[in-house]
Order: structure tokens, then sequence, then C-alpha cells
DNA sequence: CATCATGTTACTTGTCTTGTTACGATCCTG
DNA sequence: CAGGATCGTAACAAGACAAGTAACATGATG
């Protein structure tokens, strides 16, 4: 568990469900994430709230894909699931006293902005459909040859 | 303890140990730094290897800062303390089966990858004597008023 | 040799995502 | 309508990693 995985998780999620076009229940989303079902439910809460995806309780209930992946960007995705935290790194004292510290947090915070600016740049430019179609030029690549993901 | 504060410590020292250049005990970083001893000590290892700092032994020992801010740059000391994780998220599986993820790994990695390379590049083109400069600024605006940090 | 200071190891703490268990609510089906 | 499928949620444990801490060895100075 080094990273922060949900965003990469996510992705992966809503390729898989416009790829059935039918409900997923939170196990079987979990077993293609190798996790289970709480920490599927818990993530996709957030894809939810947004309107990216529904969900239905009951028998022949489970997520359902709401909004073409045209219409949804890495960003969007992100955004869903709280903006969590992009950077390890940070100031050790975010109001500091200190004049060079302060200087020193300056002097790296614009760093760090500029990066996180190209960052969220690059995630809304992308929407899941070109991730999407980059998935069906790698499945043409292998031909006929094995094609193994629980989907 | 919520980010990795290494670079900014590490930078808030070097331009004090400029500032009175003469050799600072662990203890008195330390203080400034608001931690212990054996913090710094682990975290200034790094530089002294690198060459950016000395270390002595025993009575009037402590550390000297060798070569000048002038000539080291935010990216050196980055690499000094032995170049932690930028980023807080990241894929879920490194070396996927799933082509889908696949696909999800390259594109977030592609925009991580430019990120990093930005904040790299803008880490290279500063240099300490830069941020000591708009400490001196600082300070000059601040005029006679006061000016705290135990250095 | 006594003291100061670094070097180093081992262990604890704090924080945050993940993993897991438990239980309640809801909805289909027989 | 009983029972099972499924989501919602709370509570808590696990894992990872920087940071905090304690203990002790090493080396330098006076």
């Amino acid at each position: 568990m080094r990273n922060d995985s949900r965003l990469s998780r996510m992705l992966h999620v809503l390729i898989h469900m416009d790829k059935h076009q039918q409900s997923a229940t939170s196990d079987m989303i979990a077993k293609m994430l190798n996790t289970n079902p709480v920490v599927v439910r818990r993530t996709m809460a957030g894809l939810r709230e947004q309107g990216y995806v529904r969900s239905e309780k009951g028998h022949g209930g489970g997520w359902t894909l709401v909004r073409p992946l045209s219409e949804i960007t890495l960003l969007d995705v992100y955004r869903a699931i709280g903006e969590p935290h992009l950077f390890a790194i940070g100031p050790a004292d975010d109001q500091p006293q200190c004049l060079v510290e302060q200087a020193v947090n300056i002097a790296l915070g614009d760093a760090m902005k500029e990066a996180q600016a190209l960052l969220l740049r690059r995630l809304d430019s992308v929407t899941l459909d070109k991730i999407a179609a980059d998935f069906e030029t790698k499945l043409t690549a292998l031909s006929a040859t094995s094609y193994s993901c629980a989907s």
C-alpha cells in the first residue's frame, strides 16, 4: 500500500463498466481490483454522488455507468474521489514565523503549484474513452493471444 | 506529520548555516527545526555524503556548510536526501496483467511523469542563494520590526 | 580521562490508505 | 412474506513510512 491508488482503481473500473454495459456488483468489482467490496463501495461513493455511476440495492442490484466515457475526464474522477493529496512532500510548517522558512516555503510551493497545475491540466485533457481506445489498440495488437482480466 | 518535510527542512537549515558561518550542532539545528538531533543527523547525512556540508565530532564540533549557496540547487538537495517519492498517488499495480489497467497506468503515468519532470526542472533552476536573497528582501521590507527565528 | 558531539541502531508514534468485520436497510424472488 | 442478494456505513485492524525518542558506541578536545 505505498500509494493512494483510488484514482487509478476508479479509472480501471469505469472503463470496465463501459465494456459490459450491465450492472456489476461490488463483489465482482472487488475481485477485479484485487480488493474487497467495502473498499469498492467506499471509493465509488464519490463517483455516485457526482453522477457518474448509479448503485442499486437488492437482488440484481449493483453498479451501472450513467454517463458516457467521452464525457468523463480523469480530472472529473480525481475530483469525485475527493481530490486527495497529490504530493508526498511538503513544508515542515505551513505558517512559519521564520522568514527564511517562509522564503523556502514560497520557493518550494511555487514549484509544486506549477507541477500540480500541469498535472491537473493533463488530467483534464484526457477523457476515459481515450484510455478505452488505447486499450482496444493493445487488444488488437495482441491479435488472438491470451487476454486475461476477469472483466 | 502529513508530509515528507525533509527537503523543506534541509533548505531551511542550509540557508541558516550560510548566515552564521560557524559550525552548528545538531542540537541547535534541531531546536531551529522544532525536532530533535537524531532526526537532524539522519537527514543531514545525505548532505554530508554529497559534500554539501561537513560534520565534526567532539568538542567544538557540529555542522558546517562546505559549498556556497550559489552552487547548490534545490534539486541537489532533493537528490542528496535520497530522492524521496514526490507523489502521494500512484497505480494500484505496477505490472498489471489487465490491458485496461495497463492503459490506465500509461495514461496516468504519462501525466505524472510530465509533472515530475517539470517539478525537477524547477528545482534544478533555483539555487539556494536565490532563496536567501528572497529572505533578505523580506527582512529589509520589515525594516526594524521583530524578526524571530532562533538562528 | 571527562565531556561534548556525531553515528547508528532499535523502537515508538502519528497519519493515512487499505483491509476486514459486523450490521442495518433495501429490493427481488419463490 | 421469508430469505437471500446487495448496497450503506460504522468501527476497527493492518501496513507503510516519516518523524520522534532512547540508548549506546565512537571520536575529538581540553
